[in-house]
DNA sequence: CGACGATTTGAATAGGATCAATGGGAGTGG
DNA sequence: CCACTCCCATTGATCCTATTCAAATCGTCG
């Protein structure tokens, strides 16, 4: 475990609130490791030993079920995940591999949730941090049940151009593919997608791109705050 | 609020942790409320000022985005709802309405996060409550994405008929409507899908299935505990 | 330069949605 | 008790969206 990789850890709104010792505790039991790129660290269905939590690189969740697969949500640093089923001590719902080379901070689950009963502060701030999650799936959920492929990926643009700082220009955070995943749709349809917004000042080039005409973008789109807010 | 709702109350697990004394403050901060059918309860994007608990009756969570609307679920006694927009202090990030007259508690949700501060037990039962709500999202999340109508359709059915007992005989817990849009589906197609259903054994009579070879029915809906059970 | 993977494009198909019309109870009022 | 009405469900026809399969193109890396 490099002591420099700490500070980034312990600022998580999980693990802020934590008294000092119990939060070293914890981090004496983890294990710092990194792993090449499209490596599968957890598979649905292993009970879960770990909560995991990037510290560089990223990594993608996804399912499968039967033929197929999708991609549940990107996990880059510093952020954690299957935190639910480590509580639960349950399996895990989700699979995840590394997108590129990444270095994964491993918390045995019995750890964290040994001291999950003794650190109040801890268990708090597990409930915000769990609070978050289920509605940033609802959100997704409702943006899967209420939206087209091109408004998904129009009102997804909208929100990486405000990530990125609102110029108006921005790069795809993953590559195509996964975007069409996460987005609930086959490559074929998202290049598809992309030239259906064509007339809406939308431009590609490569994982760059413009939105030239923002106003007519969001007027398709029509952003609602309920499903789009990572904030809220 | 009347005594005899009580002990259901009490004996929902989240709940159940508390302290007597606890648990009487929050009841006597809370409203118990009957509605007519077809009452909105909540609107998306309204602060939360109550956590809602059914009583009796049956209520459906929906959302709504530019004209449309889906049904994100049923929650009926003894059952809650929206804890985590409570939690948070933010707003709805779903509608809810009563389906039929429902008997319903209203917790103010200040009382909530005060006792979730001050009462250790009841934070951690919120934890185990919400990684359940996460969980079951994130499996109907991976139903919507993995399969097609039909399929969910199929594994419905074999959700209910393992529900009411395993006979092959099943009676569907809402209206053909709701289910539809719980499948995220149209009206249309659901009956559709139940037609497609038939050489698999499905007989469709009002609200009342019978399912007739439940091998070939499992067969075609390759039912996954990872997506289908709600206990783990 | 050549090879490989990823993306794009094209054509055909399938899955769902929409619109319109019909059928079928449940409840109401005569 | 029956006729009427209304709402829900079903059916049919059509349209649109999205998937599939196939092929071409692009870009990158060795």
């Amino acid at each position: 475990m490099r002591p420099s990789d700490l500070p980034q850890v312990r600022s998580l709104e999980l693990f802020e609130s934590m008294s000092d010792s119990n939060f070293e505790l914890l981090m004496q039991a983890a294990y710092l490791q990194t792993f090449p790129a499209q490596l599968e660290l957890i598979a649905e269905g292993d009970p879960a030993d770990f909560l995991y939590i990037v510290i560089e690189g990223c990594v993608e969740l996804f399912a499968r079920s039967n033929g197929g697969e999708t991609t549940m949500g990107m996990v880059r640093p510093v952020g954690t995940f299957i935190l639910a089923a480590v509580l639960k001590d349950a399996v895990y719902l989700m699979s995840a591999r590394t997108c590129k080379r990444s270095r994964v901070l491993m918390v045995p689950s019995e750890d964290v949730r040994q001291l999950f009963q003794r650190d109040e502060a801890f268990a708090r701030a597990i409930v915000v941090e769990l609070a978050s999650c289920y509605r940033t799936v609802v959100k997704e959920h409702k943006d899967l049940k209420l939206r087209t492929a091109v408004e998904r990926l129009a009102n997804r643009l909208l929100r990486y151009n405000l990530d990125q700082g609102d110029t108006g220009s921005l790069e795809l955070p993953h590559g195509k593919r996964t975007l069409a995943s996460l987005l609930g749709m086959t490559p074929e349809n998202l290049s598809r997608a992309f030239n259906t917004l064509k007339p809406y000042g939308v431009v590609v080039r490569g994982n760059k791109i413009s939105l030239n005409d923002l106003e007519a973008l969001a007027n398709l789109a029509k952003p609602n705050p309920l499903i789009d807010d990572r904030t809220t």
